[in-house]
DNA sequence: GGATGTTATGACACCGGTTACCATAACAAA
DNA sequence: TTTGTTATGGTAACCGGTGTCATAACATCC
């Protein structure tokens, strides 16, 4: 075997070794053809000012040349610092998930970064740990967290600790903007209740999302908001705790269905929850949009698909997942922005609202 | 700083080193302790036989002791082989994509492997490309292929050219044994056909899948099948193609309930399409499944939500994926099973199908 | 003009594991 | 007793990059 790793290249001064390169391209081949030390080569690699013109443009052709990128196994040793960016997620919609995944790898796309999942169960106490042990074994270049881990202060504080550059995606500015991706969610819920406001409802009802999901408060909060904009006010007794699923959906609204002055219109948290109101207003014979309309919230391929189409609230969520993984190749390049980023909701109005009965 | 890499460590023979460790435990540390060397670790942890069961009890327990396991990076390097996974994937349906990454990190979460996501879009041409790319830069322990890119013989050929373990996932036996995890698409479809003919229909149809999609071809067969068994002939006229989505569902359906004899009865090749039949009958002004039967196939959650709820074929994703992943392992540590492992799907009635009329 | 600073570059150890090869001890065979 | 095997473990080089420090060339200062 050749010895590759010549250690007289760009010594001899006997102009560049042109012998054949055999197997993958390393630095060790370019720093021989441009008659460089490896050093030199790493230099240039690594964007340092330290490297006169003439030299870096004459390595950087030989590098074009032969189509040599840096071995990320190698660099991931000698950087302390593994190429990976960690999704930690507990959402329990694959839509969602998917989409997330979906922007973020379009932004990794054209660098070397791999995205390695990292699902988890809030639930689990100490569900931390199984993070950060990932984090510490593997070491990551940074992390990426969708609601509702993202609204974990003591796993971000346990982040900051392990020195792990990170990403929140929350409804709430919960941490220094460089680090947030933030979503309106209390606009988009504030839409949602001028839609139903403007149609003429009066008695209008909301399921929200367990009061553990930031999202919740907030999509509680933001409809409350757009209705005082109406003069309405969110009656306490027509608001329901649920757990974001069908089934609980399918359950708080047979409750709220079941009084005698029942609801016209319900907004729910999300639209897993507002298809299953569509199912308790199947069992209570109500017919919908003409007795009862309904909104959700996601905007998730089911919404277009029920019959009748779900009225919902929409966000990028693609297009989040880009923005989250763009703030944090900016955090590892050392930017820290000084804004964060936000998304505005926007209503998608089908055909699962309409004006109020009478 | 300390020289943790202290070449003279186990020959004093003085007893073993007991300075405390700096940082993370690497394997110096632990040869240190064990009064043993480098080598002699690195074989207990590759388990190697050429160690005394003495020595090999002695360092496993220091290594237990004191946590230690070894850098996944320097390893990476070390072998010329990272320890990811690949999954590459083009499947449209966000919760099967969900399901089968869950199903492979159910059997990676208890080993050093980690999964990373290539979507890819099989209608580019040299898409496979890309896929060599990154096995060729990231060296990936081995590739998971699920449908349809599980499909691609070419694409195979070319991960064994570049000397990468795979596993693909499909509806027939492409590949040797060891490489497959198999769907019995075809039996799942029978199903299907015999609880229609069960129910007495006479005209029924069928949407499949595009003929790009190998188990569109299966479930069309295993359908026919299914058919033949009751005497019954799947009418050429009544057989349409559609994307496997929901809006060309739609139009197919749009189709087959125009014409003066239409079925009664409609099976999909997957639940995308046969719930844009519901969406097709409804403009007919048909009600299902008084006047028309339907049968998906997948069991998305969209099945059990949707009204009524969809007659349609389970296959145990998640069940799969932990499967494929299982047998990627057996491969990487150098087993090769002499049987496919194969999965059989089931039908899952629900209240999308009735009697067929008169 | 010598001391000092700045820039470009190289030598070398190091990251944390691995393999290739060699050394030695223990034990069996000649 | 000598020689040949086998079991065991050590050393050095290596994987492909990086950091630290030294040095040479050149510009700047008093």
């Amino acid at each position: 075997m050749s010895n590759k790793d010549d250690k007289t290249a760009g010594v001899s001064g006997k102009g560049p070794d042109t012998a054949p390169i055999e197997g993958r391209v390393t630095i060790n081949d370019i720093a021989r053809l441009a008659n460089v030390s490896k050093k030199t080569v790493s230099r240039i690699i690594n964007k340092s000012p330290l490297v006169s013109a003439e030299t870096r443009k004459r390595v950087e052709e030989i590098i074009a040349e032969h189509g040599f990128r840096p071995d990320p196994q190698a660099r991931a040793l000698a950087f302390r610092k593994s190429f990976l960016i960690g999704l930690a997620y507990d959402n329990p919609s694959p839509r969602y998930v998917v989409n997330m995944q979906r922007g973020i790898l379009d932004t990794l796309m054209t660098t070397d970064y791999q995205l390695v999942l990292q699902p988890v169960d809030r639930a689990i106490p100490g569900y931390q740990d199984e993070i950060c042990k990932f984090v510490e074994r593997h070491r990551p270049s940074g992390m990426i967290m969708p609601p509702s881990v993202s609204e974990d202060d003591k796993l971000a504080e346990m982040l900051r600790d392990l020195n792990c550059n990170y990403v929140r995606i929350a409804s709430v500015e919960l941490d220094e903007p460089h680090r947030m991706i933030r979503t309106q969610d209390a606009e988009g819920a504030a839409q949602a209740a001028r839609h139903l406001a403007t149609l003429g409802h009066k008695r209008i009802a909301h399921i929200h999302g367990p009061k553990t999901f930031r999202s919740a408060h907030e999509r509680l909060y933001g409809f409350r908001t757009g209705l005082a904009e109406f003069g309405l006010e969110l009656d306490p007794n027509l608001t329901m705790e649920a757990g974001y699923t069908f089934e609980t959906g399918v359950q708080a609204a047979d409750s709220l269905l079941a009084r005698s002055n029942r609801p016209t219109a319900i907004f729910a948290g999300n639209d897993e929850m507002a298809i299953g109101i569509f199912t308790s207003a199947r069992k209570a014979g109500l017919s919908v949009p003409d007795e009862l309309s309904i909104v959700g919230f996601d905007d998730t391929p089911m919404a277009a698909r029920i019959w009748p189409q779900l009225t919902t609230v929409k966000l990028p969520i693609r297009e989040m997942g880009r923005e989250a993984a763009k703030r944090l190749l900016e955090q590892l390049s050392g930017q820290t922005t000084k804004f964060t980023r936000e998304f505005t909701p926007e209503i998608v109005v089908r055909q699962s609202t309409m004006r109020a009965p009478d």
